[in-house]
DNA sequence: AGCACGCCGACT
DNA sequence: GTCGGCGTGCTC
């Protein structure tokens, strides 16, 4: 007999291995394997067991041997494979990675199943009124798909116990939480372990072994009653999962693109849970316009969790920078931070884009520097330490001197645009000579890892009075004498290339808003104070937003309303680079053939490409089925590999550079 | 993804 | 003269 094995590395293609006849009774599908691969031993699974008739084996000279079995029962559900293959066709990682993320990250050796637990009744589920409906439908056995709107985010320490007890009430009936980040983790355990004492997992990437082998055998096992679990808990083996929540939904982290295999996390939850006839639940204060989208098309049933402000909010201040040319810091903002400071408050001030100005100019010929290395324009970098100035290249990181004249026509004036963290630092620092300021960006997160924690928490404890940032300082920020917040160029954030981007921004103002709880001032400072952004930001209003932009989407064909694939074609031969999307845009032109409503937007051409010597440009598939835009991933992977052009295919992007 | 082979630059 | 860079190719 033949074992057929899939191993968990970027091959479209699986292996045949021989079955030594004492192990062919106790092999079977979804059992993992030691053998070897090339000149090493690697883990795989088996697909299927079958008589050496049925397969091709003409293309071997002979077959290696399965070493030994790891498992004696199948490690993950039976959706597995076939939530696998659709992965694969979805986002464009090989099938044997998919399937992989439902086993990379088991423990090679599992400790044998043993019965769950007896129950030991905890706390009483806490009472949350104003979710009363949602734990009703929570209650009713599967299949069913909310979408809850948080208005309070302290209360998800209610909700979801709530939510899991009404939903968990069958004996061996399990559930899974999803939370964006780590740092959630221990207070909603802690939340969760007084209704459910002793069953309830944790599960992230950080694990030690040990751990990851407890958690692992305890949602297998069904020991545990609820497992929280950052995204890779979605791929996690349930004895009978129930009930799945995804908290905070929108969250970009939910998408992995940074390593293989891509996907979202979002998605594969709905499908898993749909799979299993569980029911699932995504909670946000802001949902992405994808969920707002599902709940308006009646795929999510909708519920709201309180009025959106009880009480007054902090005050909404949006500043048209057009009015104060050449300032920083608006008058009326800089009023507000000295006033703020002076009342004993503490600000956070969000900068547009890190180091010290966005760009450097000749001021008399215009020329600006570029990284030689990958091109785009240098950011300018004042080490507060010497004070010396140097460039940095956003994109790799290298560092150049700053010139001491023009190369172009030998001007000595030097003139920049844009506020980074830096120049926001000194000009606050020129404003609030005797405030302490800390700052909070990437690169302090470069230099190290506890500098950066050192200059949140001396925010944090009220040492600091203000903290300069990007938007990742917005993050599990902690305040005590928080009063205002002020984006100093919003701008940066709606310009963006990314359709996603005005969700994005309100979605930031937002969270900035409820940091500031009932008090404060929220300011935002912009150039383009008519945008549709900011009408409904002074009511705060997400779902008003939400209603529009999903509008918005419809009308230009975006997520929901389509399924989009990036295509990016890169090189230093630009007629090369033409024909490897002259392929591409013939290898889709079945779309139009077929009579299908697919658009295809492009090239697109990043700013400043004429003079660089790598070029690049990028398609957008707005495809009208996951079908169709799962047709031309295949197609776009399966072109023809020009010589010194490199591709770029990419499902559902979510960063556009 | 590993892992090996293979051909060109700075050093024990 | 070797160590070592990462390009290319293969894995039942």
């Amino acid at each position: 007999m033949l074992a057929e094995i899939s191993f968990p590395i970027p091959l479209r293609r699986t292996f045949y291995y021989l079955l030594p006849e004492e192990l062919e009774l106790s092999a079977a599908p979804g059992l993992r394997v030691l053998v070897s691969l090339g000149k090493r031993e690697a883990v795989g699974v088996i697909l299927r067991v079958l008589p050496e008739k049925d397969a091709d084996l003409t293309r071997f000279k002979e077959l290696k041997s399965v070493g030994r079995l790891l498992d004696e029962n199948p490690l993950f559900p039976e959706d597995a494979p076939e939530i696998a293959a659709w992965m694969s066709g979805r986002w464009g990682s090989a099938p044997g990675l998919c399937l992989g993320a439902f086993f990379a990250h088991a423990p090679r050796e599992l400790p044998p199943p043993s019965a769950p637990p007896p129950w030991l009744p905890g706390a009483p589920a806490p009472v949350v009124p104003e979710i009363k409906e949602l734990l009703a439908a929570a209650a009713r056995p599967g299949p069913g798909a909310f979408l809850l709107r948080l208005a309070a985010l302290e209360r998800r320490e209610l909700i979801y116990p709530a939510l899991f007890a009404a939903a968990l009430g069958a004996a061996d009936a399990q559930g899974l939480l999803l939370v964006p980040d780590l740092s959630f983790i221990p207070a909603l355990a802690a939340a969760l372990e007084a209704v459910f004492p002793g069953r309830v997992g944790v599960w992230h990437a950080r694990l030690t072994p040990k751990k990851r082998a407890e958690a692992w055998a305890g949602a297998a096992g069904g020991a545990y009653k609820v497992v929280i679990a950052t995204r890779t808990g979605v791929f996690l083996p349930f004895r009978n999962l129930r009930f799945a929540v995804m908290d905070g939904e929108q969250e970009e982290v939910y998408k992995q693109e940074e390593a293989e295999p891509f996907y979202h996390a979002r998605e594969v939850l709905l499908r898993r849970v749909r799979a299993l006839n569980a029911s699932v639940l995504l909670a946000s204060p802001c949902p992405s316009i994808e969920a707002w989208g599902a709940a308006a098309a009646g795929a999510l049933r909708r519920f709201d969790a309180g009025a959106p402000a009880a009480g007054p909010g902090a005050e909404v201040r949006v500043l048209d920078m057009t009015k104060y040319p050449g300032d920083i810091l608006a008058r009326p903002l800089a009023d507000a931070l000295r006033a703020a400071v002076a009342a004993g408050g503490q600000a956070l001030v969000i900068a547009g884009r890190k180091g010290y100005a966005s760009r450097l100019f000749c001021a008399n010929c215009g020329w600006m520097p570029r990284c030689p290395a990958c091109g785009p324009g240098l950011t300018l970098l004042k080490n507060p330490a010497d004070g010396v100035t140097s460039l940095l290249c956003r994109r790799c990181g290298k560092k150049e001197p700053k010139p001491q004249a023009c190369p172009r026509c030998g001007g000595k004036v030097f003139r920049d645009y844009g506020a980074g963290t830096q120049k926001t630092q000194d000009a606050l620092a020129r404003l609030l000579p005797a405030a302490k300021i800390a700052r909070f960006d990437g690169d302090v997160l470069r230099g190290s890892l506890k500098a950066m924690r050192a200059e949140l928490e001396s925010f944090s404890k009220g040492e600091a009075d203000v903290l300069v940032g990007t938007r990742v300082a917005l993050r599990e920020l902690g305040a005590p004498r928080l009063n205002l917040v002020a984006f100093i160029d919003a701008d940066a954030d709606l310009s963006s290339a990314d359709f996603r981007a005005s969700e994005k921004a309100f979605q930031s103002f937002y969270g900035a808003w409820r940091l500031l709880g009932s008090k404060g001032s929220l300011f935002i400072q912009t150039r383009e104070s008519g945008h549709y952004v900011f009408s409904r930001l002074e009511e705060m209003d997400y779902p008003s937003f939400a209603d529009g932009e999903l509008a918005g989407r419809k009308d230009f064909f975006y997520p929901p309303f389509s399924f989009t694939v990036k295509a990016r074609f890169a090189s230093y031969d630009r007629g090369a680079m033409q024909a490897a999307a002259a392929d591409f845009l013939a290898a889709l032109s079945f779309l139009r053939r077929a009579g299908d409503a697919s658009e295809i937007i492009g090239p697109v051409i990043p700013a400043g490409q004429e003079k660089r010597k790598f070029y690049g440009e990028y398609y957008l598939v707005k495809a009208a089925s996951e079908k169709a835009a799962m047709l031309c991933m295949e197609k776009a992977m399966a072109l023809p590999q020009r010589p010194g052009v490199k591709y770029f295919i990419e499902a559902d992007p979510h960063g556009f550079h």
